[in-house]
DNA sequence: GCAGTATTTGGCTATATTGCCAAATAGTTG
DNA sequence: CAACTATTTGGCAATATAGCCAAATACTGC
């Protein structure tokens, strides 16, 4: 083993890039409860249905979720629940930086 | 309070960003050992230091690290080593991706 | 197979990101 | 203050993303 290899970090960042759009997010915290089909996340996100999808197959090409077609729909799953334990210290460092900010001006 | 709020995702969202880069992920890591000057991470990730400084510019602007200028160097510290326990869900994000396809492949 | 519904894909434009170079800024030393 | 070093900023070209519309695809029911 020498260095992280940039291959790795690549796709670590594609990981993290998949996860860095507000609707996607909002669609990942959306299937945390569980399955959902494309139309229901549509509803969620307010967007274009053929935007959505293209939202999900991100999510899909990354390996977050996982999709099942069932007659006329396709519901998507996440795969990876802990992405959501990141968000605990995503928050930290959104309130560490609101503090710092109203430190500098106030 | 309404919904999660469009606010709320959109600063999340930023931070993932930020992070959504090897050379960032480089220099997370690095940091994430200690301090480091500008040029230190220059030579690791071996770029122009113009390009370097425009990364830090941005990881700072994310709230995931400060400088501290000390003579003619500035120095930068990770503010929140969180992220790196992330990385351990990524990788098994990235590791049942590569199964799954080498499933569909092989 | 035709009409209807759910989803994906292609195409296009607007916007954002990346990374190099050159120039500007900041601090050090004589 | 001039010469030097470390870093940031501005500018630009290449590339990537986002989101809409329209068209294609996949499945259902008659």
């Amino acid at each position: 083993m020498k260095k992280p290899g940039q291959d790795k970090l690549q796709r670590r960042a594609n990981i993290l890039k998949a996860l860095a759009h507000p609707s996607r997010l909002m669609m990942v915290d959306e299937l945390s409860k569980g399955e959902r089909c494309v139309c229901e996340l549509r509803e969620l996100v307010g967007a274009d249905m053929s935007t959505v999808s293209k939202h999900l197959t991100l999510l899909k090409k990354a390996g977050l979720v996982e999709s099942d077609k069932r007659g006329l729909q396709v519901f998507y799953k996440l795969l990876s629940p802990c992405v959501m334990n990141f968000f605990t210290c995503v928050e930290s460092v959104i309130d560490a930086h609101k503090k710092e900010n109203s430190a500098v001006a106030g």
